[in-house]
DNA sequence: ACGGCCAACGAAATCGTTGTCGATCACCCG
DNA sequence: CGGGTGATCGACAACGATTTCGTTGGCCGT
């Protein structure tokens, strides 16, 4: 019985009666070997079921062919840029792998550098960053992010338009009259959340009404948060008639409250959300969302990061790009007219 | 201005004047190396902010120290299966990667092999392999598989116990009355599905009620087809009061469907699921279900494969074990008397 | 027939690390 | 003072691939 072990280049050779040299060629097809050889060689090739080790390649010629995609947590957006990325990269050469940071929140400081020291250069060729809180990335692999934490230096990013995203949202809700309109922020630290909070306040200016500190409270783009926050803006004596959620996951929280506090929706409080997560259609009533286009967004960035590894070592070095991709408006049942 | 690429093992030791060796013990705090010596070496090691290549390491030791999960989608489920199995791994020296497969349904035909035969043995040391479809697992790695396809040979397994799940669905909807209950049936080449069903039947069975084939309907654990086949079901003359729906992305489907119908939930169909998915308890009404130990069952998993890959080599393999766990019945508002 | 040339191939260096094993040296004991 | 004994360290051979560069041999032209 043959050893279960992987063959190695060295057992192609000797069984194909040539040198290592001749097999490497041949699998990277490579010139300067006869075609007659090479057949040889490939017939023996798929006899012993060999493949190459990526790790020693890897060592021979200092990339792996790997990118990485990092996401401090797989919530539903991470995993849709994720998906995203994957529709690039197949077919490329270029295998993906995913790393989860951890899932308790606060223990993801410094995760990220961590990681990309440690990887890059020695595991992956360049990195996806979604939602990354690091101020300098000061790392040997390429990066793009996705949707990054304010005020980045020059890095590449991908995002969505999240200013006119909330300038939307406002739009909506004062189309249909409302006048008394509370927003659950985001992520204080997330541009993203900066945006749709500017873009909304931006709306509600041009309407002539003033942006009240009383209505904007905390949601940090989490369920637990909004949920607390909602239920203490939704028992108020002068309770907001609308409420624009800074994501999908916390305008969820906030029906879950309003259905507890058993407010008529959407007859008695209209609530928009960011992002039309799938979770978002299947709810009864559907929510009324600003849509994003996470997939595209990782599409995209998975291209700004594969274009930026096999451009050509001699050609200068890129501008960092800003794609940013459009929202829009997506209404559903959970918002009604007064 | 020093080079910009990461020091390698030679750089130190030349900066630290001794021999690689001797900082290559140090790092992996080997015996025989003097303390004062050891104490410059680590000095220098961070000074120069090195970090030894996890390529060569494990081109040279013939082990990565990564372990991967391999899923076919991203969906709740196997990012589930995904963060249990990092709570285990954090702490552990191992890196997680994860891998994902076509986001096409019908692309990852051989994907699972294929990608175990690249990564095996030269990037991963092993793997937790959710769902897995494929039926020979000839790979040199070590492999566990999270509710795998039916009828696999010896791999260890971890799953829920899918029967008794099935059985508490349909005793739950008897004991509100119902008889006249249809099944949305999962992916049928999944033990999980198949055992849902046998366990449903089996209580059907149990309280005297003749299964009606023309109930049992294909969900596949796919969205997309339990709305179309739920419509067909709801549309009928005879509609069935109650329905089982294998997983609670179907069983959300089916909500969507009888609320476009104005069927009156749960007044006049009840609707139970399968999982007990985050999305199912934020809906509105809750999503009765039953719930299945997803990120216990990651836990689990990762565990399992850890024992192998730490097993003294001396020691004679253990033999494939199956671990499975407790289901539970989760009673919200999508279920009702009669 | 001989020199030159090109295609085809292989020997060897290399990537960065780990582990073995021999060399060195100080020290202690008889 | 000599020999034995540890402790400490470094030289070197792997690991499995790629790539450079030299060697071989055949063929052609004159």
């Amino acid at each position: 019985m043959t050893p279960s072990r992987r063959p190695t280049i060295r057992e192609v050779a000797l069984e194909a009666g040539v040198s290592v040299a001749t097999v490497s060629k041949v699998l990277n097809n490579r010139y300067g070997v006869a075609e007659a050889t090479a057949e040889r060689v490939r017939a023996v090739v798929d006899d012993l079921g060999y493949e190459s080790s990526l790790v020693a390649r890897s060592l021979r010629t200092q990339q792996t062919n790997v990118i990485g995609v990092l996401v401090a947590d797989l919530e539903p957006f991470s995993a849709e840029v994720l998906k995203g990325v994957a529709d690039v990269v197949r077919g490329t050469g270029y295998e993906l792998v995913a790393y989860a940071a951890a899932s308790r929140v606060g223990e993801h400081i410094g995760w990220e550098r961590r990681h990309l020291s440690r990887l890059g250069g020695t595991l992956i060729d360049g990195a996806v960053m979604v939602t990354p809180t690091v101020t300098d990335i000061s790392t040997s692999v390429p990066i793009v992010a996705v949707d990054p934490h304010a005020g980045h230096p020059g890095l590449p990013v991908v995002d969505a338009d999240n200013l006119n995203g909330g300038h939307l949202a406002a739009e909506h809700l004062l189309d249909l009259g409302h006048r008394r309109i509370a927003m659950l922020t985001g992520r204080a630290d997330l541009m993203s959340a900066q945006l749709r909070e500017q873009g909304f306040r931006a709306a509600l200016g041009e309407a002539g009404i003033p942006a009240a500190d009383q209505l904007f409270v905390p949601g940090d783009y989490d369920p637990d948060v909004a949920e607390k926050n909602a239920y203490e803006l939704l028992t108020r004596p002068d309770r907001p008639t609308a409420i624009f959620a800074a994501n999908d996951a916390t305008a969820l929280a906030t029906l879950e409250v309003a259905r507890r506090l058993g407010i008529d929706l959407p007859g008695a409080l209209s609530v928009i959300g960011f992002d039309n997560i799938p979770d978002g259609a299947m709810c009864t009533p559907g929510l009324t969302t600003v849509e994003q286009p996470i997939r595209e967004m990782g599409r995209r960035a998975a291209k700004l990061l594969l274009d930026r590894l096999t451009a050509e070592p001699g050609t200068e070095e890129a501008p960092a790009e800003h794609i940013r991709l459009d929202t829009r408006l997506v209404v559903r049942g959970t918002t009604a007219h007064v």
